[in-house]
DNA sequence: GGCTGGAATATGTATGCACATATTAACGCT
DNA sequence: AGCGTTAATATGTGCATACATATTCCAGCC
């Protein structure tokens, strides 16, 4: 075969064979050395092919255990976290923002197991797309955080990916009925079912949770 | 300061000034031969720190242009794609597995447009964690690539996964209420909210399309 | 002034080498 | 046979070097 020139090559090499199975899956392959010999090309970029492949899913890798097609493989997706304004201006739409409320509460009993049990302040808002409603971000931030930053004008979320961004957290979707809040601002009948987004933010304390509730029919795409 | 030994160590140091704010968003960060000089090691391994960093979303890099902190950093999340056993398994459940309908099928105009207009197989199925319904399977299969898999004891889900997989793919999470087969499938009443992810598999050709919906209050975490 | 083309530059990548490290496999002992 | 120690091995990583490539920037031209 004529020899690989460059890493991105020796990938698509080897995804075509686990694809024709010309590599079975739970079977070992030939190791680096092998491959760089029978390519034509250095370890390292063997090395650098295979490795992006096992972080796809594509390959487990393991130190003389050497290489294998997975049996199950577990591909993973990427999600791009949404920020909001970017989100609706992709989409080719005007994007709006007004602030519904801002207090500061003592959260609920399952929100003070992540974020701890002192007074939080509490922001809802509600982002527009065409001056159609978006999505309800309904906002615990830790008042530590954010002092005295005023959020009629600038959603929460924009100010924390300008201002408190680069920093560990956990993601999960999940689907829930309007309430009467939901339904008012969302402007959708009581019980529509919604995506909801749940996102909690770190540092070295809690920084902030956050619930986006996106309006009726809205899907989130993930890539790969 | 004191020279760095690893790649890893050089990507906390450089997310440490990220993080600090030492590296401004918007601003360049000092080119990889002068962190290599200032950090006593190879330029390699910088480049191997910052690329790192700039898959996840941290930086950006230009050629010639240089690096940089984005000035509102689009974070990446890595979502696991489920394995429905597997899933259930890791949750320290029994999976179970029952088939409900299999047919060949006209698909509707929507479905059309992603796998063509030749008749499909469309499986539904229901699948049991600890007896309980966990998700409704609703599959769409290129008759082509099934032939005759016998699903009544193995999903379709679990058989694809060994044997049609290392694909192409798009994933989408939307919510919908649940309609009369829904509501009997996973036990619900009708128009509860529903958590659904949506996913389609091509090689070549089209293979699959799938809804999966889950029971009520399922929540789908998603990694960093 | 505006456009074009060429030099300068930062990252991207390939290579050969060396050594580190995790794990398996082999060996030898009791 | 069983067990613990040791050697073999595949991947992980670091380094120095060289060249490739995309952009930016600037000079020079019209």
């Amino acid at each position: 075969m004529r020899a690989i020139t460059g890493w991105q090559e020796a990938r698509d090499e080897a995804l075509a064979r686990i694809r024709a199975r010309d590599w079975a899956p739970g079977e070992r392959i030939p190791d680096e050395v092998a491959l760089a010999e029978a390519w034509g090309c250095a370890r390292a970029t063997v090395n650098r092919a295979l490795r992006d492949l096992a972080e796809q899913g594509y390959l487990e890798r393991r130190r003389k255990g050497g290489t294998r097609v997975p049996l199950t493989p577990v591909r993973r997706a990427t999600l791009t976290i949404p920020i909001i304004r970017q989100d609706i201006e992709e989409r080719g739409q005007k994007p709006g923002y007004r602030l519904l409320s801002d207090l500061v509460e003592t959260p609920p009993e399952t929100l003070q197991q992540i974020m701890g049990t002192l007074p939080l302040r509490h922001i809802r808002a509600l982002h527009l797309a065409d001056d159609a409603p978006y999505c309800l971000e309904d906002r615990w931030l830790n008042p530590a955080v954010s002092e005295d930053v005023d959020f009629t004008a600038l959603s929460p979320n924009e100010w924390l990916v300008g201002n408190v961004s680069y920093s560990e957290g956990t993601l999960a979707f999940h689907a829930l009925p309007a309430d009467a809040a939901h339904a008012e601002a969302l402007n959708c009948a009581p019980g529509t079912a919604l995506l909801a987004l749940d996102r909690s933010t770190r540092a070295e304390t809690p920084i902030t949770w956050v619930r986006l509730t996106y309006a009726p029919g809205h899907r989130v795409e993930a890539g790969l």
